[in-house]
RNA sequence: GCCGGCGUGGCGCAAUCCGGCAGCGCAGCCGACUUGUAAUCGGCAGGUUCCCGGUUCGAAUCCGGGCGUCGGCUCCA
């Protein structure tokens, strides 16, 4: 027999020829799910190499190896549909962020029995340790073996056809290979189940540790909404038990830090059915809040050179035909009311076309430029009832917009001072991990080649300036501006779009605007679109969910809470609240008629960073006792000593309240 | 907008499958207790069972429509 040398995870390894190489690693007592050969193609632990492969381990603990394994799981899912639902026809099944899906076309959507019904038979499928086995077919007899299987046949003839292949998809098919690859399980002889697939997969559906099906949900064919609709079902998969365990435990974190459920259980915000979907009032105790980020904003605004503004929420359908939201926008406005004899009002789904109009409210000076133009404008936009989301996704919010208008030469500067300054709002609000996502020029656009490139060197340069990390999404770009996307991680480490800054190459032409420059002549001012929080409501539910409702004590609507031991401590409580109240803290003493203990409870379930609590020791010295949030406690703190560490914390805007603590960022964790 | 789930005092839930007196806990109010770091005890009050219509002797429960909400899809110039 033939030897071949191959190159293992960079080191020269001699085999038989025809070796696998799950009996190569095998050999080496090393454990993997499949391999990547010269750096790209990943195959089976099936397939053997040849002479001069380079060969690379894909462990199952690895992003790689979790979405094989993942995808096994959503073939052996499919296989225990079609053995329960015959009728059943598969569309794609790919892995996805944590999990994996199938879609179906059934034609009685899945319920939770179903699921359950799934689950079990795909127990069964992972004890019978079914095969993976890879043959690759020519078109027709693909074709053939998928005859009755319609959305298999769609993908093959693209796939064939070499039309653009979505990432759903390029799971199944195998365009990339030039080659058509169908996977058959099997349990000794007889073939229980086959799909097209490009694979690689686990050599075993024994090699399937763990996994959990999650919910059923719809999707469109293709994701396009004119297809039919088909019945999806998530699912998870993980290398360990402990690893599924791990995973689930995250949702619950996830769950329990819901801004909808906090917003509730805090009294911070609500939507009443009678005002509308999506429209939000908010409590004293949000309101709060609202009130410090605003207060905070407007101080960090001004120091940065913004001027305030204020403009109306409607305006006549002129403004908006000349801004383009009418002919561009309309389906996400609402619809308009008449008055006077016809004219139509809308309320406004942006501020910039007003900010447009204070610019032009008189002739304009280079001198006058930049001009930085903010407001906290609350705009309205009709969104599908389907999207509607808490605080995040709602049909009234305020935005934290401004809009700055410069010369050409001002550009760089100004975007690169503006996001310096967008990211030490974020760090001042304990957000520490950003991502930025450049967005250039679509196919279809407005403007002129060279300000798109000038806008786009201009944002370029303002990321690097800041030292962010970012990514270019090529094309992503708004039709009539190149933009910078900011995202942040949040303390379990989901990912969360908040800061835009566009440069619109459309907005200076529509309205004409302009300014006499130092030469004379008049010319077209830029305009940077810019919004920090993007919104003040989506914002706040970020940090609610980041701070898992425990804000950081500069921001808590109850920064401190005084508890007397006994009834005659509340008179000395009072009088230390009544000191922090002139200083500015917000502070409440607890005088219901409840035990101490239970009010320790109340004010720990509220999320109140600071208890005081005083009885008889404390008073005869002139001391109080702290407890924190955290559960730790000390105790005789002399009065001033303890006001002016509340003090302290409050106005360095530190993140937590406890001693140990104080002052440290919150670690993200990743996940 | 599309598919599916859900909607019961302020909140969390039970009774819904298989129609027959709407119940529990928390919160609230009243009273007692006065306590040193995560729930004191007792009492009282609170519901058009989301809305409209239908079936039925009888509807929280079954059927239709609407609204809201949750999970997805689509959308987020």
């Amino acid at each position: 027999m033939q030897s071949v040398t191959i190159t293992l995870d960079g080191r020269p390894r001699v085999v038989a020829e025809g070796t696998t190489a799950g009996e190569i690693l095998a050999q080496d007592a090393i454990r993997a799910v499949a391999v990547r050969v010269n750096g790209t193609a990943k195959r089976d632990l099936t397939w053997s190499p040849a002479d001069g492969d380079v060969v690379e381990v894909i462990p199952l603990a690895s992003d790689e190896g979790r979405a094989i394994l993942r995808h096994s799981t959503a073939h052996v899912m499919a296989q225990a549909v079609t053995d329960l639902f015959p009728a059943a026809k598969w569309a794609s099944g790919p892995p996805i962020e944590h999990g994996f899906y199938y879609d179906f076309d059934v034609e009685h959507p899945f319920t939770p029995e179903d699921l359950q019904r799934i689950e079990s038979r795909m127990r069964q499928i992972i004890a019978a340790k079914q095969s993976f086995a890879r043959r690759v077919v020519s078109p027709d007899e693909a074709a053939a073996l998928f005859a009755d299987q319609p959305y298999k046949l769609d993908i093959l003839a693209r796939a064939v056809g070499g039309a653009a292949v979505t990432s759903e998809e390029a799971a199944d098919a195998a365009p990339g290979d030039d080659e058509i690859s169908v996977y058959d399980n099997a349990a000794g002889e007889q073939v229980a189940w086959s799909d097209l697939c490009r694979g690689p997969h686990v050599p075993s559906t024994a090699d399937i540790p763990a996994f959990a099906l999650m919910r059923t949900a719809a999707a469109y064919w293709r994701g396009e909404e004119h297809n039919p609709m088909l019945q999806r079902i998530y699912g998870t998969a993980w290398e360990s038990r402990a690893a599924l365990k791990a995973h689930l435990q995250f949702l619950a974190e996830a769950e329990a830090r819901d801004h909808r459920r906090l917003g509730a259980e805090l009294d911070l915000f609500s939507f009443p059915p009678e005002i509308g979907s999506g429209l939000a009032v908010w409590h004293p105790k949000g309101g709060a809040v609202r009130r410090v980020m605003e207060d905070y904003s407007r101080r960090m605004h001004e120091h940065a050179g913004y001027e305030f503004v204020v403009t109306p929420h409607l305006a006549k359908s002129t403004l908006f035909e000349i801004s383009g939201h009418l002919q561009w926008y309309a389906e996400g406005m609402y619809p308009p009311m008449e008055l006077d004899g016809g004219v139509r009002y809308y309320p406004k789904p942006m501020n910039c076309p007003f900010h447009i109009l204070i610019y032009r409210s008189r002739g304009r000076s280079y001198r006058d430029l930049p001009l930085r133009l903010f407001e906290f404008g609350t705009v309205y936009r009709y969104e599908r009832s389907g999207v509607v989301h808490g605080l995040t996704r709602a049909r009234g919010f305020t935005q934290d917009d401004a809009h700055i208008f410069c010369t050409p030469e001002q550009l760089a500067g100004e975007l690169t001072s503006l996001l310096a300054f967008v990211v030490q709002v974020l760090r001042d609000f304990g957000l520490t991990e950003f991502e930025a996502e450049l967005a250039t020029r679509p196919e279809k656009f407005v403007g002129e080649l060279a300000q798109w490139e000038a806008a786009e060197a201009a944002l370029r340069t303002a990321v690097e300036a800041a030292g962010v990390p970012y990514v270019v999404a090529a094309g992503e770009g708004a039709f009539y501006a190149p933009k910078v996307d900011l995202h942040v991680r949040d303390a379990i480490g989901r990912r969360w779009q908040l800061s835009t800054l566009q440069v619109d190459l459309q907005m200076p032409e529509r309205f004409d605007m302009e300014y006499q420059s130092g030469d004379n002549t008049r010319q077209r001012p830029y305009m940077i679109h810019r919004a920090l929080f993007g919104s003040e409501e989506r914002f706040f539910a970020i940090l609610l969910e980041h701070y898992a409702g425990a804000l950081p004590p500069w921001l808590a609507p109850v920064q401190v809470r005084c508890i007397p031991i006994a009834s005659r401590h509340g008179d000395y409580l009072r009088g230390i609240a009544a000191r922090l109240r002139a200083l500015g803290v917000r502070v409440e003493v607890d005088t219901s008629d409840e035990r101490m203990q239970k009010k320790i409870r109340t004010a720990q379930r509220d999320k109140v960073p600071y208890m005081l609590i005083a009885g008889d020791q404390d008073i005869e010295t002139g001391a109080v006792s702290f407890r924190y949030r955290t559960g730790e406690e000390r105790r005789g703190v002399p009065i001033d000593d303890a006001i002016a560490e509340i003090l302290h914390v409050i106005e360095t805007r530190h993140i937590d309240a406890a001693p140990a603590s104080s002052g440290s960022a919150e670690e993200g964790r990743g996940h």
